[in-house]
DNA sequence: AGCACGCCGACT
DNA sequence: GTCGGCGTGCTC
């Protein structure tokens, strides 16, 4: 009898570009075989790790008493979709990532390691033969009970899910299990029905109006197909109506729905448009849910079970049973972009998983990204502009505060705190922004300029007030307060420059009788901290709201009419390409919080530079206009969406090896080639955590040729022996620079 | 990345 | 004499 020694190619996940063959054991029975996208637990090098089996062939190139076996094959079947293990193919290709590094972050945390995936069950309840002869009647004293039996006499067994979505899970489901009327059952997945045979809708479509009617009709035509459609729509425009009967048309045909959501974005309000819309199982994946949940989200993506899935960035991942659409909401948010590690774009990977699924991806955002709308304008992406809000709102008044020659109380202008006045008179809330935490940025000695400085990086220490202590923000360093100055012990110091916690305070002072509430990460770190404070402005008190970019998404408060940003200008010379681009973002966003029912709402703008032609573009003809005058700039110096860029990272102890790493590199180079070279630079914060860090800069107009260049790169580092102290990354189509 | 192997300094 | 520093090389 012959014995096949099946060879498994597997992806490890250590940062090493190849795949490693290992073999399998006692292959007796020839039916018995590993697949593609198994896990299988090996021992590699000196340690134990699981790895993906990427291919199965009869022989290896390596000779054969160095190839290892298998120690176990974790599950019997391939996990990992042929879909998912393509998509990270393609990733850990255009990322120029590690494939098994890749493969790892693909999957749930708990699956990274040696644990077997435990069996999929969903629990149902069932009536007892006591519950089966009760009539609901005779329950007098709780309806709710009454309700639930009622439910299950009618249904029984009936899945959880179901009578959670009934609000019945909770003390009547107890109650009715305490009396032994019912009892909870685990069900493995293959065995479960669909009970639901209610309705999908659990609530009716909202009518459309003709430009959502339009989009919607679009996208309807494209099910089944690839297609990339840019959904361009002002705040309260009704994007997510539009999401919610794309999603309806794609679930009434048995399919699954992917919706991406930035980080910040997740909110109760959001979550809950999709959960009392329709009657079926959905599955949100974030970081603020347990390992365990997220675990069971994905399974229950895997096996179709999860009709909807909602998640952030990773969630690009998760594998399905019969995948029929993508969305991806507020497309131009950064967070969908991971900026450590395995840098990848949720958004540029749905796309490519879409178009290798062959389903169409709607990109939704009241302000689309440079990028977004130069596709759509190469007709690449088909976009959907929707410009009429909800109401008949009307757009609000938008005012630039010049600041020149004007006194600043706690960053706030004489003109802006009148105008603040005059909003609260009339009973209405203000929302207040500024893109810094904390007190105040330094603390100072007027007597011989020492100023907070940091060991690690090269920040200040940023002054928190109450309690009182110095936190960087960039290396999560704390400590307490000096009372006198270290160097010349004089008895004061002085915080300078402007925090939230700051101008919190100053404005407390200037309206005592006002409620002011600050939305930080700081302010908001404790749980449903942010949610109770969110519920509260929604009481609709006249308020003053002070806040960082968090305050800027997603939230609906409509009794608010007068948004103000404190300082603008920090964008507008920005080292970063991208600033302006984020700067009309926010401004957008935050128009979009002002005024958004019947009352004028006011934008303003506080500014050194209110004659900037940019600033004035964006206030007076709005973010369509802005963005095709940066896309000309853009253009102009071949930045993307015109050209193409990566950086190489690196850092060291050493501020020399760091910079010496990259300047072989740049040396190492061709420099006739078609990829422009710059640099090394150093980062925007040199030194941080104790490392200095540069950057090099890979630039051109072929996506090809950057990427040829990108290989050079990563060829040259990997074989190039350096200081273990130092270390390098790759970062393609990188959007924070310097 | 991890981890062992290996070759030179200050300690019982 | 040895404990341990971290330079170097490898992982199927």
């Amino acid at each position: 009898m012959k014995h096949t020694r099946q060879i498994l190619s597997v992806a490890v996940p250590v940062p090493l570009t190849g795949l490693f063959d290992y073999y399998l054991e006692d292959l007796d029975d020839p039916t018995q075989s590993c697949l593609p996208g198994q896990r299988v637990w090996v021992s590699f090098g000196n340690r134990q790790l699981m790895a993906i089996v990427v291919e199965v062939k009869d022989n290896s190139e390596l000779a054969a008493d160095k190839i290892k076996p298998v120690l176990r094959v974790l599950e019997s079947d391939n996990i990992i979709p042929s879909s998912v293990m393509q998509l990270c193919r393609w990733a850990a290709s255009y990322y120029h990532h590690p494939i098994g590094e890749v493969y790892s972050a693909a999957l749930p945390t708990l699956l990274r390691g040696e644990k077997p995936l435990p069996v999929s069950t969903t629990t149902w309840v069932s009536l007892t033969d006591a519950g089966k002869q009760t009539d609901p009647k005779t329950i007098t004293r709780s309806p709710k009970q009454s309700q639930l039996l009622d439910v299950l006499l009618s249904q029984n067994p009936c899945s959880l899910a179901f009578i959670k979505q009934q609000s019945l899970a909770g003390s009547p489901l107890q109650s009715l299990i305490k009396k032994g009327l019912a009892e909870k059952i685990e069900v493995k997945e293959q065995l479960a029905q669909k009970n639901e045979s209610s309705a999908l809708l659990a609530e009716p479509n909202l009518p459309l109006n003709d430009e959502q009617q339009h989009a919607f009709d679009q996208i309807k035509q494209e099910l089944g197909n690839y297609h990339c459609f840019l959904l361009e729509g002002v705040t309260g425009s009704g994007k997510t109506e539009v999401y919610l009967q794309a999603i309806e048309a794609v679930l009434s045909n048995d399919q699954q729905v992917l919706v991406l959501i930035p980080e910040i974005g997740l909110t109760p309000q959001t979550l809950s448009r999709f959960k009392n819309r329709f009657n079926c199982p959905q599955t949100v994946l974030h970081s603020g849910r347990t390992e365990r949940q997220r675990l069971h989200g994905w399974q229950h993506a895997n096996s179709g079970h999860a009709r909807i899935v909602i998640g952030t960035r990773s969630a690009i991942f998760t594998p399905f049973k019969n995948l029929g659409l993508i969305i991806v909401d507020e497309e131009h948010d950064s967070s969908l972009k991971q900026q450590e590690g395995f840098r990848y774009s949720a958004r540029d990977l749905a796309i490519t998983r879409a178009h290798q699924q062959k389903v169409p991806v709607i990109l939704g955002s009241a302000t689309p990204s440079l990028e977004s709308l130069h596709n759509a304008e190469q007709n690449r992406y088909t976009k959907l502009p929707l410009t009429q809000r909800a109401g008949n709102a009307s757009l609000p008044i938008f005012r630039l505060l010049d600041l020149r020659g004007r006194p600043l109380e706690g960053g706030l202008s004489q003109p802006l705190v009148k105008l603040i006045r005059q909003h609260l008179d009339k009973q209405n809330q203000v929302l207040i922004f500024l893109n810094r935490r904390g007190y105040a940025p330094v603390l100072m000695c007027h007597e011989c300029g020492w100023i907070s400085e940091r060991r690690n990086c090269d920040t200040r220490m940023t002054l928190h007030h109450s309690p009182r202590y110095l936190h960087c923000h960039h290396c999560d360093e704390k400590r307490g307060i000096e009372t006198s100055c270290p160097t010349c012990k004089a008895k004061e110091l002085n915080p300078v420059g402007l925090g939230t916690e700051r101008t919190e305070q100053v404005l407390q002072e200037l309206f005592p009788e006002t409620p002011v509430v600050r939305v930080d990460r700081d302010s908001t770190r404790k749980k449903y901290a942010f949610e109770n404070m969110i519920a509260e402005i929604q009481t609709g008190k006249p308020c003053i709201l002070i806040g960082t970019q968090m305050l800027a998404k997603g939230h609906h408060f409509p009794n608010v009419t007068l948004a103000a940003i404190l300082d603008a200008d920090g964008a507008l010379y920005s080292s970063d390409f991208r600033g302006m681009e984020k700067m009309g973002q926010l401004l957008t966003q935050v128009a979009g919080r002002a005024g958004r029912e019947k009352q004028q709402g006011e934008v303003a703008l506080q500014t050194l530079e209110p004659e900037h032609p940019l600033l004035r573009c964006l206030f007076n003809e709005g973010y369509p206009t802005f963005a095709s005058h940066l896309l000309r700039e853009r253009k102009l110096i071949g930045l993307p969406p015109y050209g193409y860029i990566a950086l190489v990272h690196a850092q060291s102890p050493f501020r020399e090896k760091a910079q010496n790493l990259l300047q072989q590199l740049s040396d190492y180079l061709p420099d006739n080639s078609e990829t422009e070279v710059l640099g090394p630079i150093p980062s925007t914060m040199e030194r941080r955590a104790g490392r200095y860090r540069f950057q090099l800069m890979l630039k051109s107009e072929q996506r090809q040729t950057l990427h040829q260049s990108v290989s050079q790169c990563r060829l040259f580092l990997e074989n190039l022996k350096m200081d273990r102290d130092i270390r390098w990354q790759l970062d393609i189509d990188p959007i924070e620079l310097f």
